[in-house]
DNA sequence: CAAACTTAGTATCGATTCGAAACTAATATC
DNA sequence: GATATTAGTTTCGAATCGATACTAAGTTTG
């Protein structure tokens, strides 16, 4: 079997379980919405980010959010410390819609994978994933646990370790590390994304 | 990593590599069909085998190929044995066209795996890919190759072993094994089309 | 053998989505 | 304080989607 055979299996296996059109009462984009918004951290529950993801412009991310919002899936709130800046929340009413997602029939077929091959599969995707992201020049999401600007300091000797993000200067809650992020770095992609800003530059 | 992350990077990895609109000249939806055209067999290049493999509708399928017959890069010919069956065959421009394809980022990082991880990858996929098509009670494409129906028989000792398909009683070139097919059915696919079958009867 | 059914493909409909571009408002930079 | 950048929205036309209805060719069945 060719790389191209195993790409188009890949593109294959997801048409197949996220469907291109209606299923379930949401259209596909709304159904990736919904996801997005479901794993991404309170930095990243935006509509500049869900476009990043998704791959697409801020203009279509709009377009799909306005509808959530509308349709009472979505809560739209200002950000406090960017005027600019506007969040979106999961409503219950959302969080009860996502556990009908059609993509869970590909979810039940991965935990039928022994341990061992599931894990595997787990690292190939995270490593083709960067690896695609890499050559189209744009940051691939990923956890804060993961994330080299993740920062860990113990407050008090036996206490709970407290988390933080060196980059936005942000509290992390332990429940929290494990959210998709607009920013994620590995320790490569930092200095990867680092030497283009000065390519940028000069 | 839990299943349904997993889920979700496989999706985010076909859409990160296909996109979703317009990526040099075609939609999301002309590329996949221009792909499955270059790897279907003559008994698949139909619109309504695309239509199942693209899991969209024959209305839509046969809309999205009228559109590239119209712009040079599909041709049309009816089937002589069958006046229903329509078939359609990529031109030298499409297939030009092809080397092009927005999916070879993904090809490419692929070939970057080891060779092990790579086999690991391609056994894991087309085993979920089973398991989807099976849970949505559709067929799952697959090759000649390794499909119950493929016949092999010697013509003269120590000669060419030559191949057809027991199903449509048709003979098969060497070269073609590897070629998607509609009616790819593995051995245990078979059976349980075949109690499938049954039990509509019942 | 003829009526009823199935299958292959096409055409039309309105709703939705797409990217592109223009726009408002808030924040950064110089 | 003028200029750029960033976040989000709006509008536009083109393309896609599923649903539905349709034609024509082949199959089943009574």
């Amino acid at each position: 079997m060719d790389n191209r055979s195993i790409a188009q299996s890949i593109a294959q296996l997801a048409r197949m379980s996220a469907g291109d059109g209606h299923v379930g009462g949401f259209t596909a984009a709304q159904w990736s919405t919904l996801r997005f918004f479901a794993r991404a951290n309170r930095f990243s529950r935006t509509v500049s980010a869900f476009a990043e993801f998704h791959a697409t412009t801020r203009g279509t991310a709009s377009q799909t959010v306005k509808g959530l919002v509308s349709e009472g899936y979505l809560t739209r709130s200002r950000s406090d410390l960017d005027g600019r800046s506007v969040r979106f929340d999961l409503t219950d009413k959302a969080r009860s819609a996502l556990s009908h997602d059609p993509l869970d029939a590909l979810s039940e077929a991965i935990g039928k994978l022994a341990p061992g091959v599931r894990n595997q599969l787990a690292s190939s995707l995270k490593r083709l994933t960067e690896e695609v992201a890499d050559s189209r020049g744009k940051p691939s999401f990923g956890s804060c646990r993961f994330c080299c600007h993740l920062t860990c300091a113990l407050r008090k000797p036996g206490g709970e370790p407290s988390y933080a993000c060196d980059l936005l200067d942000q509290p992390l809650a332990a429940n929290d590390l494990g959210d998709l992020c607009v920013n994620f770095e590995t320790a490569q992609s930092n200095t990867a994304a680092r030497s283009r800003r000065d390519n940028k530059t000069s």
